[in-house]
DNA sequence: ATATATACATTCATTGGTGTATGTATAACG
DNA sequence: CGTTATACATACACCAATGAATGTATATAT
């Protein structure tokens, strides 16, 4: 068959991620072939091995091409320093927007959550995810830490550990959605439970459970 | 080989399913085979396939054996709707707990949330997964049901909200905590985030943060 | 005590998938 | 306008894994 224009092979590239994206989410990385891919594409496993090594690559480039518009919607760690409450939402509410309305973020977030096996290969993505959760703690636990600077929260707060709760709310509002997504709107509840959230690391209201009971504490004590 | 005692044949059986629980956490589901399995037990893939039809069902029984015990746990559907928020909080705890203490229940979940595909075969158990987080969001919202009727808590909440919220909490904090242990202390974090979010939910403090600006509304409309 | 079912081990046939080598028509370049 | 690198398609060799078939020694039932 004939060479192509530089600009085909581009479309053919991404062709091929885009046919990879939907395989990937119908069967399973692993559950799918180069085969398949390629078929689906309208193309030869020539075509993939010529513009990728192997199939962890052509996964990786497919995640790369969906994650990258999100984490630059990241702050620095220096501007992080100064975000604003007001700010952090904001942030929070557009992972939010995105995951609802942007479908390839919807279809890569179902196949690295459910479609994939982090081993092996694999494994340096865990560890890319791993270490994009940290920047999003750090970003949190920064501008909670400007927020008690400004007398907005108070000192007594225990930033570390409001950050860490603050990403696994949001995180575990994402993996549910992406499960079930008729099971509720996530920019409703996404909104409503980050600014509750956000709001209620504010007040000092009286406890409304008392503290555990000696019994209950004895029984935490067996495996 | 010889035959051996119906108790001897237990213990293989057994030993296949720990055998497997460590390599499918080690190496991933689909990138271990039955004969890596066996291997490790000591036994052959005739042992395997005499106590299993296939590696799905292998799977299945590693996965039941360690989610039976936590399921045991659970409220039934009657009980959640007498179930006190300080209840709620003790199964909140006791997940928690059985988390960071158990082995078992830690390598399983860490297999069922990274080392395997949700596609064909295993299709089926996300839908298992799926009717269990249900399962946990409407015995949450009943015990708040029931806080709502005896005044502990406002008539305005929105108790299907909040327990996709709580349940959401826990689930991305065991998640986050499964990927990078040291990160922080799932109890002690866990604990006071449950806690807080109950306390939360009783008090009507002002709200810290405005709301949305025009602007920010708007940039929400586009994709 | 004999027969039968059991609890595996061993062997075999098949296959789906991978990586590579090779072919080839044509853009791109000088 | 000839040459070369490009962008694939095609063909080939090679497992690794599965499932089923078969073998076999011994609990277990009668």
């Amino acid at each position: 068959m004939a060479k192509k224009t530089k600009q085909e092979a581009q479309e053919t590239r991404t062709s091929l991620i885009n046919a990879a994206e939907q395989l990937f989410q119908q069967r399973g990385v692993s559950r799918c072939s180069l085969q398949d891919i390629a078929q689906a594409a309208g193309l030869t496993r020539g075509a993939i091995y010529w513009h990728f090594k192997d199939k962890t690559e052509l996964f990786k480039a497919m995640m790369e091409r969906a994650t990258m518009p999100l984490e630059e919607g990241m702050a620095t760690p220096e501007a992080a320093l100064q975000l604003s409450l007001a700010e952090l939402r904001w942030g929070w509410i557009n992972v939010l927007h995105s995951t609802v309305n942007n479908e390839r973020t919807r279809r890569v977030f179902d196949i690295a959550m459910h479609r994939v096996e982090y081993s092996g290969e694999m494994q340096g993505l865990q560890e890319r995810k791993l270490s994009s959760l940290r920047a999003w703690r750090q970003q949190n636990q920064a501008a909670f830490a400007h927020a008690v600077s400004l007398g907005q929260l108070p000192a007594s707060l225990n930033i570390a550990a409001a950050a860490v709760a603050l990403v696994a709310l949001v995180d575990g509002l994402i993996h549910q959605w992406i499960m079930d997504p008729q099971a509720f709107d996530l920019m409703a509840v996404g909104q409503a439970s980050v600014e509750g959230f956000l709001n209620n690391l504010a007040n000092k209201a009286p406890p409304l459970l008392p503290a555990l009971t000696d019994e209950e504490r004895l029984r935490l004590g067996r495996a």
